[in-house]
DNA sequence: GCATGTCATGTTAGCGCTATCATTAACACG
DNA sequence: CGTGTTAATGATAGCGCTAACATGACATGC
């Protein structure tokens, strides 16, 4: 693999030009600057960012950390936070944890290891250890898609339980008094639990008989699970009004489960869900939802990031940014 | 931030002896490993990679470029690679191009300038110059999803027209005679064409009725928009007995457009979709798809890389992996 | 004509790690 | 007791690039 060096020979010039070259500097001059690219295409050179990075101190990666990428809320956060960082000069480095937070550790270290210039975290619980990491590391972080109670440096969220009770007073006030609430079994998804305690919260604020809670399947629990969960909501307490869940994935199996027991959906019983995803505005009937603007967290939180980047002295910290939630009722409700 | 040397400093040791400790080599004993380890996590030293890439010539990134992120096939297909990456020391650096192979052509080059030891691209249509990079490139490639006329290095891949043909013919199978296909408008979905030759050849070896094809959207083709091609297949063509789309995403738009009009699926309309997403087999009725391995395809072409990367000198190149592709009949059809 | 400024380019050093070879210590063996 | 063998550690050099400074060429102004 031909070097810098190389290049400069076969130009003619210092290796300091060829680099200046390729960082578009107006240090070069026109006639120099062709014969280096000349050089360049002839010799089949790309440039060697790891051997730069670590003359300039600058790495070019922004890390982020995702619970799957298999879902599209994620998927489209993942997209914002690319495309936000699309000409920054920034690259990508992005990894899962399955929602496990000991998973986020490893992948934290393995991370930094990597010397990104800002991470992106979801949710605000992490390990003690990885806590100590991140404020070691002396970059910027922004957690998202929640609110942290003890936030490690900026933010980017929303309640998720505020956005379950939103959802629960607004179908209330339509008249809904018997709820029930399919969510998945373990600790591991906090967002979920979360979405749970709104719930109740919600249930209890409003003086509605009291909620019946479905636990069933490991977080994220898939639209198959729903549809069981829906089973076992309806043989349970078959005059529940209404069945929320605790992500529209769910909410269309349990759509589905209505549809082949012979139930109307939203005449028998209504569904709502929680993401918005395609497949609730899309489906028959359509499922109310809640829109969390996953993107845009993507987006906001890359953008604080290349902020912080690019002005280190002026800090954008400890200013938190609340996302838009935002039930949009549907055919299901 | 501390470096190597201070951790070494600290413990009383050389740095070399640091490196070795965190490489887990068997050269270093017991009590100075410890030691070793003690400096390391009273300092909150974090190994720079960057650092050490440069010197050993091994960068530990696999690149990988995929259509798009917010495609669940695709996204198992990253799923794939993730995991069978884990435990080797490599780490995934993916992207999207959002089906162009200009973007992709960028991609490769920002890729390769972080000097990934092996690179996993979608499909087997590429810009000229990003061939020349990778042939340049010295590392190994894998192209999946596709099977290339004139492949770079590697191919983990299955016959798009191959895959849709056979669903043709199952469903001809059963009696079907008069079917419609719903795709894209253009010309970036290289898969979404093949899989629309495939049907066309199919349609002409069976000496059926000539194929009823409605283009709409770009590519990917979301729910919504199989909803209005179904709409446009039945004003068109109101005795299409049934409307093989190009992927489960399109089908299930398309079935919910059938809901919406009052048909009975797959009693007034048969609906066939591809991918076999999970919407497919669980919404109602559940749909007839082609299965195509994705996650496998991300194992297998990772597992490729890693044979090549690990044993440079026994390359498995040009040894094609054909994946499955299956049929999977179900209520639609 | 000379000080001054500006632009284009080169020189030097070093980023933080690891490959390689050298060295030392401890021990076994005839 | 000398020799060889092995295990643990250290010293040195250098990976390929860029920051920082130095230099040289030319233009400008008085």
């Amino acid at each position: 693999m031909p070097t810098m060096a190389d290049v400069a020979r076969h130009a003619g010039v210092s290796s300091m030009s060829v680099s200046r070259a390729l960082k578009n500097s107006d240090l070069v001059s026109e006639a120099t600057r062709e014969r280096i690219f000349k050089a360049i295409d002839e010799l089949g050179y790309v440039l060697d960012l790891s051997a730069g990075s670590l003359s300039s101190k600058r790495t070019g990666f922004v890390a982020a950390i995702v619970p799957s990428i298999n879902n599209s809320n994620f998927a489209d956060t993942a997209r914002g936070i690319t495309n936000e960082l699309e000409n920054t000069g920034l690259q990508l480095l992005l990894a899962y944890n399955e929602y496990s937070v000991e998973r986020e550790e490893s992948l934290i270290e393995a991370m930094l290891r990597r010397r990104p210039e800002g991470i992106i975290l979801t949710g605000g619980i992490h390990t003690g250890r990885a806590r100590r990491m991140l404020e070691n590391a002396g970059i910027p972080v922004v957690e998202t898609w929640d609110l942290p109670a003890k936030p490690i440096d900026q933010v980017v969220g929303f309640s998720n339980a505020d956005a379950m009770s939103l959802l629960v007073k607004t179908l209330a006030a339509k008249g809904y008094r018997k709820f029930a609430y399919i969510g998945g079994t373990t600790e591991r998804d906090t967002r979920g639990n979360q979405r749970r305690a709104g719930f109740q919260a919600a249930i209890a604020e409003l003086g509605l008989p009291e909620g019946r809670v479905v636990s069933f399947g490991v977080p994220p629990i898939s639209m198959e699970q729903g549809a069981q969960a829906m089973g076992s909501v309806l043989s349970q307490w078959p005059d529940t009004e209404v069945a929320i869940c605790v992500s529209d994935l769910s909410a269309f199996g349990a759509l589905m489960e209505c549809h082949r027991r012979g139930l109307k959906v939203p005449k028998d019983i209504a569904v709502a869900g929680f993401g918005n995803y395609e497949i609730a505005a899309c489906c028959h009937p359509r499922i109310t939802s809640v829109d969390i603007e996953c993107y845009e967290i993507g987006r906001l939180a890359a953008r604080k990031l290349i902020n912080t980047i690019q002005n280190p002295e002026h800090p954008s910290r400890s200013e938190l940014v609340l996302t838009n939630i935002r039930v949009i009722e549907r055919e299901s409700t």
